[in-house]
DNA sequence: ACATGATAGTATGGCGCCATACAATATAAA
DNA sequence: TTTATATTGTATGGCGCCATACTATCATGT
């Protein structure tokens, strides 16, 4: 009989849920309004950087790095094409498949977004230590497995 | 020169961020396919106990409450109107503003939202302690209030 | 009394993601 | 070899949020 709604929007972990949603979108907000200048988002930079990682992967590898699906990985492996920092060059073992690459500029710009990047990074985690780090990570890890895990009901 | 990128992508600090963003996004998703039999979503949930809570409040109050914007306020009282659970008054002391109540249909949907949502609560949080739970609450509660502080460079 | 500025809400267009459906190709099984 | 199944990528439409620009109304200061 949940009819205490004060209760629910107190309860601890409900607070926390909210809390991920909210910070998450701080966090996203902050990092593309502070790439703005560069025209990237975060989104578009850590895809780039798995690009520079490991160079010729496919749309379907980089969606499971991002942790998003092909779709989307299309959408954004488009948009870095189109800002001239990747190239698709058609597979050639796999007429399906394209080869993800870093152009020159992708190469010069990397080390830019990824100056951008840790230098809010470091203003957003003033303040918190590396075991506060580790522990968030640990406990957020285990809400991803068990939301992973349990996909139906 | 950051031109490992192998050392940016295992930076904690930089997985974190990632992972904030993923566990948000399997949250929300878990959360709207839970809620998908009632045809609703997490923020309408959301949404409703706040106007239950407080019934009459305006948008921009509900906005302040879930922390998002006065435009994507409308569009989820939009729904929640549109869906027979919540009906819109005009505010008798200010002509510009609407008051907000839920319906009969509202109040009776509410708990059972709620009792959705609290079941999905306990198997996310299974195995995670209430001082695990206060700890991530903190240290996110942090970096929102530094995000929310520093909203330029 | 009136101009000036704040505030409530709407409209529009964009972004990043989703799910679904689809065409082309590859792989396995018969 | 043919057929069935799985996989790569694209297309489409939806969702929840954003920023910006706008109208209507309220509140303040002189």
């Amino acid at each position: 009989m949940a009819d205490d709604f004060e209760a629910i929007l107190g309860d601890p972990r409900v607070q926390m849920g909210f809390l991920i949603a909210d910070t998450s979108r701080l966090l996203r907000s902050s990092f593309d309004a502070a790439m703005l200048a560069e025209g990237a988002t975060r989104t578009k930079w850590r895809a780039l950087i798995y690009i520079l990682r490991d160079p010729g992967l496919s749309q379907s590898r980089l969606a499971e790095y991002l942790d998003i699906g092909r779709a989307a990985a299309g959408e954004t492996t488009a948009y870095l094409v189109k800002a001239g920092l990747v190239v698709r060059r058609k597979d050639g073992e796999d007429n399906r498949a394209w080869n993800l690459f870093a152009t020159d500029l992708g190469y010069e710009t990397a080390p830019e977004l990824t100056e951008v990047a840790l230098k809010l990074i470091d203003d957003v985690f003033a303040g918190i230590s590396d075991e506060e780090v580790d522990r968030v990570v640990d406990v957020l890890g285990k809400m991803s497995r068990a939301l992973e895990r349990a996909p139906e009901r």
